[in-house]
DNA sequence: CACATTCGGTGCAGTCGGCAACAAATGGGT
DNA sequence: ACCCATTTGTTGCCGACTGCACCGAATGTG
């Protein structure tokens, strides 16, 4: 988003990173709002667009009826033929979609596989691109591969450092997809590549300043944005929220001595008190919402306490206007929204719980897709028609 | 830094930008060195540097001697006649700085002046500067005024919004400055301006992703660098690390019932266990050092454990590769630093671990100054001959 | 049916960085 | 003392891009 351009050539490639971004990120769109959003003059985004259109990234089709005077403007929209593969490896299955500009899933599959490994993932992926590529996505252009991994993803190569329920180690999976698929190949830990989505088709759309906190059966795990960037930090591992030492105002609350955040806060003592032996998250909720043991309020209640204080020490410290939380964070929060977003804004300085929102996650299964697919789409915005 | 040229005069602004800032964060360099830094061509980087010297930015002085065959490349430097004031209201004083371009502290004074309000602020600024300007800054240009608060700034409009040890409730300070000294004056909380400073002229020097905390008389406040950016948050208040809550593993550690890292972590309490009544940050690590009273020992070791817990947290959340520590958290660090840095890594994920460097502070009292004065010189690098 | 309004298209001008050729300054070798 | 290689500043030209002014197109209004 924020490259600067040194050269004049780098200012047309911001330029129409932007308008491409603009109808990525924001969907369809005249041009004459194109032209106001981005102070742009006319020509130059009359010029702009057409370049993309000439290359295949954006269509325009007639305007929209309008009621107002004066001679109509087309809607620019990006084109649904350019494609980007998403990934989403897991320890059962092993998750592929097909997202085209816009952020739209046009085809998606769930492969069950037993925790594959780097080899097993990339076979796979490329035989369900292949036959995607001569039916599904007949006549598109794929520009790109995304992967999110459950696990620690160095920023600098995409080398998976270490991902525990998968079983991998230094693992490169760049390399070798890259080469079965003929694409450039982006890598991400699935949390910040569901920050990722989120921020643009999400919850947090339009926030410049977000938490994101994701829980799951193997633990928590989470993202940032900040001025509107998403951050890695120096390695790229950022956002492991769930190896944090949890702040408990009332040492009655901890199970786990020297445990962790994901010790406590933990879906898997959610199941257990609802007595229940796997579910999904829906399930999960109904369970709750039904119980009446009041041993399942007690540690929904523990659970939603400790979350609090994470959140509040998030809020001091970080200062967004937004803070999303999916998967079974979600739940914790849905039990009671106001009473749960009030004792986080008790917690953070007036003037940062004045303007904080908490939300639970707007996208649903999709997420991680849209997201490693945007992350691959990246390449694209950086420089439209290289 | 990142501002996207979508002009091409704009391009311009942003090269000349890139050059002055190189030789006012960097110290002097050959154009050589510049044009080899920027990427940008010799003939442009000429260009650059004969417009900033036109326009008395930046003085070209002869290369070093060097053993090297070639043309000698000039050393361009950055003008010592170009000033930023640096303004810091405390609880006992105010401390005013003049600070070149290139970071150095020309005339410095400290105005005892006990709990000063907004008024007396301006007209005791006003004053010195203007004594200032027909004396120790004779024929020197001022390019702004730039406020370190110990409060909660607004960072869309300078506006204090609660410094409780000033006793100020949205105040604007930034108005009256700009009236009298006829200047651009820009405000900011202090730990943020701390945190530049030290990113850019101490111990963080070269590094993109900083967490800084600094621990004063009156708690304790931090500032980021993320992604090379100094992060406010939403609305500018980020880094309020002091109202945390804190992670303690043995409840016996805490102090305060329902209290916050600054009650935990707290200079008061080091100095009624050293027998202490007032001390500056030097003669409170000599006593501690000094002291044989085993509740001395007891009473650090207790606030290290709180303070590498909230680190390892930060670690985790951020990854940075370097946090620094100011005021009395370098001291506790200084008791026994390797043990202390080896507790910070053990808390965090090894690969974050791995590249994570911890440092005290490394510039002392001159911090604020150097850094409210940067930030007042920020508009200067966005538009240098605007 | 004329007019106001809004917006796309085209040609021109201004600005900027890249490039290549040349000049300048230094060290090394004979 | 002299020539050459190397590095770097300087100059003039070129290409690329955006902004602007003007024109034409498309729509609603009276």
């Amino acid at each position: 988003m924020s490259e600067r351009a040194t050269t004049v050539e780098g200012v047309r490639r911001t330029n129409l990173g932007a308008v491409l971004r603009l109808v990525h990120h924001g969907g369809p769109r005249s041009r004459a709002v194109i032209t106001a959003e981005t102070g742009l003059n006319r020509s130059t985004v009359s010029d702009l667009v057409s370049r993309l259109t000439d290359a295949g990234l954006v269509c325009e089709h007639d305007p929209d009826p309008t009621r107002r005077v004066g001679r109509p403007s087309p809607i620019v929209a990006a084109s649904d033929k350019v494609i980007a593969v998403g990934v989403n490896p897991e320890i059962d299955a092993i998750e592929i979609g097909a997202v085209s500009l816009g952020g739209t899933v046009r085809v998606r599959e769930r492969i069950a596989v037993s925790s594959p490994g780097v080899a097993e993932v990339v076979g796979i992926v490329a035989r369900t691109v292949e036959r995607w590529r001569s039916d599904a996505l007949r006549g598109c252009r794929l520009v790109g591969a995304g992967v999110a991994v459950p696990g620690l993803v160095r920023a600098e190569d995409g080398v998976v450092r270490l991902a525990p329920h998968l079983g991998w180690q230094d693992a490169d999976i760049a390399g070798p997809l890259r080469q079965a698929l003929a694409l450039p190949v982006a890598v991400g830990n699935d949390a910040s590549y569901g920050t990722r989505a989120e921020r643009l088709f999400g919850a947090a759309r339009e926030h410049g300043d977000v938490v994101y906190l994701n829980g799951g059966a193997s633990g928590i795990g989470g993202g940032l944005v900040l001025h509107g960037q998403l951050i890695g930090g120096a390695g790229g591992y950022a956002g492991e929220w769930g190896q944090t030492a949890a702040s408990m105002a009332d040492a009655a609350d901890r199970r786990v001595e020297g445990g962790v955040l994901e010790n406590e806060v933990n879906r898997q003592r959610l199941l257990d008190v609802a007595g229940l032996d796997a579910a999904d998250d829906d399930a999960l909720q109904s369970a709750l919402a039904a119980a009446t043991d009041p041993a399942v309020a007690v540690e929904v209640r523990r659970q939603r306490r400790i979350l609090a204080a994470t959140l509040g020490n998030a809020a001091n410290v970080l200062n967004p206007s937004m803070i999303v939380l999916g998967g079974f964070l979600g739940i914790l929060r849905d039990a009671d929204r106001d009473a749960f977003d009030d004792e986080v804004r008790r917690r953070a300085f007036d003037v940062i719980a004045e303007r904080l929102e908490l939300s639970s996650a707007a996208l649903g299964a999709d997420r991680l897709l849209i997201g490693a697919a945007d992350a691959a789409f990246e390449r694209l915005l950086a420089d439209p028609l290289g």
